[in-house]
RNA sequence: UGGCCUAUGGUGUAACUGGCAACACGUCUGGUUUUGGUCCAGAAGAGUCUAGGUUCGAGCCCUAGUAGGCCAACCA
């Protein structure tokens, strides 16, 4: 068998030397660590997919850990919406882990830190601190209360603790250097008085650790052996392992920060931050807006799990700036659903054909297949009448050859059913389609085996019988943006590229064996797109989204 | 006027310890097809940011530039 070796990524490269020389095998413990002040996007899926796909591939734990030192952003709403989405991508943490669960234990180190000269209460202003803190080009200056004593120290840390000391007053800092040329190390902030209340710990505290003092030391305490990051954490790499070599014993295996490039797609935002304001601001209905890449949005679009994961396999990971093209994300759900989604009809503009020599009242039940692709799909049955809907753009009075579809005196064949050919049409006033009139050859029924059926015609179209329509609503998602990189204009908002045209509703008609169909229950209506029902749907308005239309190399031609 | 990171077809990644730049998406042809989908076959498209250097040989190593990014939150 030649097994094409599939060459690693630099961080599966990292691990593998580790595996030679430091780490074996047991070692290895990843984890993804989102904080809970926001749903999940398709950048964090990329994580996601690369912690617990590490997990995977090495057999090795990965925990799940909200990064909950924040109290003022965090909810717990928050939390579950996460532990939703990584179970729904198909993963399975090791263990659900919560850094306000260290709170002690980091309040602990803090203590020894001060005791043993690390660190010390500054009693200054965020301002003042700020204005001693250099620039990347000149040193910092020292804090006046840089020297205090270890009691006092400890004692004001007590007393912040406690919430005796005013938010803002005190915070305690890392005592490293004021002049190092990484400024990340002069003197950093690791916990502020907040008197909030946390979704986890209530009122236990009034002090709450800061990222750089609470991340390295959760690694530590939960034994991760890798810890990955985006790269603007770069610079905090040095703070990390100096608060680890603090708190570890000698010989003790330390965890690895290292960092990778998030990923940006085309078309829409990836940031927390944005995205929350596509919410408030009402430019989409919520969180889980089938146009929000969000992973809750990308579900209710009608993208699988495993679309989402190829994808995030197929981008992999790297260190330099990147702008996916969405096209690509595309390709992945198309992918997916034309294996999996079955075959159904459904008009979505419709224009009215009669096939006039068809006996009026005459109904029948025509076989169709359910997926080509699945042979194991089975076939399902339309009904066929006089009237039926075609879709107004595959009609056109006369066209040249290259129109693969229905035109006076043509024949073309009408999927699963009869071939038809045109011979009329009616108008309004205004010179608009109203119906379009047919006849039908009897001998050409699909599937019959004759040799009417077998005859070779231009095209096929999709149709749904006018009487048996099953009403829908559709919504038709487009991209968010209209440009390719809406955040990376300085000068204008990102919002004011929204694309006004992202979601268009209409009403179409569909074939009744729809009418079953179950909220997320994924489709392809042929010839158009992959559809998958909504959250909204109700018996009496079913309500279905576009996830993706499908390739349309005759609309390139156009 | 500092430090750090990055630089390969339109896009995203590859190229094992230096050995004539590969894969996927996208684009374009043609074939098959009761979906202008899928599938199949094929094509175009980079000589690896620039300039030097080391070497028999450099996308990989060295030097200097250039371009982009990150760093001065009691956010993460």
């Amino acid at each position: 068998m030649s097994e094409t070796k599939k060459s690693l990524n630099f961080i599966e490269q990292i691990i593998e030397e580790d595996l030679r020389s430091t780490h074996t095998r047991e070692d290895l413990k990843f984890r993804f660590p989102p904080e809970p002040n926001g749903y999940l996007h398709i950048g964090h899926a990329s994580s996601i997919c690369l912690n617990f796909g590490l997990g995977e591939r090495y057999n090795a734990p990965v925990n799940l850990r909200f990064d909950d030192t924040n109290p003022i952003k965090e909810e717990q709403e928050f939390v579950d919406a996460i532990k939703e989405d990584v179970l729904w991508l198909g993963f399975k943490w090791a263990e659900e882990c919560y850094a306000s669960d260290y709170f002690q234990q980091l309040y602990d180190w803090a203590v020894e830190l001060i005791k043993n000269g690390h660190a010390y209460v500054d009693s200054q202003t965020s301002e003042e601190i700020a204005s001693q803190k250099g620039t990347p080009t000149e040193p910092g200056k020292n804090s006046p209360y840089r020297d205090r004593s270890a009691e006092e120290n400890l004692q004001l840390f007590e007393q912040m603790k406690n919430g005796e000391t005013p938010e803002k007053g005190h915070v305690l800092r890392a005592k490293i250097d004021m002049a190092s040329p990484n400024m990340i190390m002069r003197d950093p902030v690791m916990y502020r008085c907040l008197h909030k209340s946390h979704h986890r710990t209530a009122n236990d505290w009034m002090i709450y650790p800061l990222y750089d003092w609470a991340h390295g030391e959760s690694d530590f305490i939960e034994r991760v052996s890798h810890s990955f990051c985006t790269l603007e954490f770069l610079p905090h790499r040095e703070l990390y392992n100096w608060f680890v070599e603090k708190v570890s014993k000698p010989g003790e295996m330390q965890p690895k920060q290292r960092e990778f490039a998030r990923r940006n797609l085309s078309h829409t935002v990836v940031s927390k931050r944005k995205l929350m304001q596509l919410v408030e601001k009402g430019f989409v209905n919520s969180w889980d807006d089938p146009r929000m890449p969000t992973i809750s949005g990308l579900r209710r679009r009608g993208y699988t799990p495993n679309s989402i994961r190829k994808f995030a396999d197929s981008i992999g990971v790297g260190k330099r700036e990147n702008m996916i093209d969405v096209a690509h994300l595309e390709f992945h759900a198309r992918e997916d659903l034309n294996m999996i989604a079955p075959r159904v009809m459904g008009v979505l503009d419709p224009v009215k054909v009669v096939i006039t020599n068809y006996p009026e009242g005459k109904e029948e039940l025509l076989m169709a297949e359910n997926n080509p692709e699945d042979e194991g799909a089975g076939t399902r049955e339309v009904p066929f009448s006089r009237e039926i809907y075609i879709e107004r753009e595959d009609f056109k009075e006369s066209a040249n050859r290259k129109f693969f579809r229905l035109t006076l005196g043509k024949e073309v064949r009408l999927k699963n059913a009869y071939i038809i050919k045109g011979e009329d049409v009616l108008k309004d006033a205004e010179g608009n389609i109203t119906e379009i009139h047919c006849t039908y050859d009897p001998k050409s029924k699909s599937g019959s085996g004759t040799e009417e059926s077998l005859r070779k015609v231009k095209g096929t179209l999709h149709w749904v019988s006018v009487k048996h329509a099953l009403q829908a609503e559709i919504r038709l998602y487009d991209r968010l943006f209209s440009v390719e990189a809406p955040d990376a204009d300085k000068e204008k908002d990102f919002t004011v590229f929204i694309n006004p045209d992202s979601l268009k509703l209409i009403t179409g008609y569909l074939e009744p064996s729809l009418k079953n169909a179950g909220v997320q229950d994924k489709f392809q209506f042929q010839r158009i797109g992959y559809f998958c029902v909504d959250k909204d749907s109700t018996e009496e308005r079913p309500v279905f989204n576009r996830t993706v239309s499908l390739r349309d190399s005759w609309a390139k031609k156009k």
